[in-house]
DNA sequence: TATTGTTATACTCTATAACTATA
DNA sequence: TATAGTTATAGAGTATAACAATA
């Protein structure tokens, strides 16, 4: 067995969050399904829901991918009634982007279903052991700049 | 700000280990550029490492992936003298791949890498919550059926 | 001329299906 | 006929580049 500074790569913080992520997010993805649904679908209601972003320029710098793909997101969620598009009058180039009342129900059964998850991760942790994972996932989130409760 | 039993779509589990797993991914990734390699290449060597799969076969089942992709990974790691193919004489069908002593460096070498961005996170987190990360994510990934030590 | 959004195109990753060799 | 590996093909997801509208 290889191990380096007593250390196994599985043993990496690296190999278990970029693996452990990887199954989260296909279960997760596989939850969505029910609604044709893919976690960014989610990201973007999430991002509306935020207010930290708006127009679809801001919100692709936010979520880190390309505007275009933010016009299919949109595209898609738009068709389902989720978000609305509103030209900003001040500036007739952007898209302003908000949800719905349905879009907002859709976030909270996608919520639901992330919790639900969730509680099939905890059933393998102590309580004290979820609170701490999820406070260290919390912190690196936040320290990556990804957009977390203080 | 919508939120479902008292959390937030950012709050939970799923999405900071989808989020989070996903990000440090890319910067493994980036960080074995270097090398040409992708981190499923590192995937396999470790998997040679750990003595757990040695046919192709076997290994795309305990990675999860494609028996094609295997053979994609393989050829690359073979020409660059980081695994050995030998043929089972007990069924020539069988190509048993193993590490040579190239790959035995190779995956030290991604291993100090994963190290090094280990560190970058653990930056943001005290001594013991780095540990207790690493051992929640342990027991998360044992449960989903990944290989770890202990 | 610069910027926002959109459309068209291409690329990466990976799976599925067809095929070869061996059992 | 069934299985291990390989090759050929196709699909999903996303980015880049070209374009249109507005500033």
């Amino acid at each position: 067995m290889l191990i380096v500074n007593d250390v196994k790569w599985t043993d990496t913080l690296s190999f278990r969050l970029g693996a452990v992520g990887a199954l989260v997010a296909d279960q997760y993805a596989e939850a969505l399904a029910v609604h044709d649904l893919k976690p960014k679908h989610v990201g973007l209601l999430g991002v509306l829901d935020s207010g930290l972003a708006a127009s679809q320029l801001e919100i692709a710098k936010l979520m880190r991918v390309a505007p275009s793909l933010v016009v299919s997101l949109a595209d898609r969620l738009e068709s389902m009634g989720a978000i609305e598009r509103l030209r900003d009058p001040a500036d007739r180039r952007r898209q302003i982007l908000s949800l719905t009342g349905k879009g907002r129900d859709l976030l909270a059964e996608c919520t639901a279903k992330a919790l639900a998850l969730d509680a099939n991760l905890a059933a393998d942790l102590t309580s004290s052991q979820h609170a701490e994972l999820s406070e260290a996932l919390g912190r690196l989130a936040a320290s990556l700049g990804l957009p977390v409760r203080g």
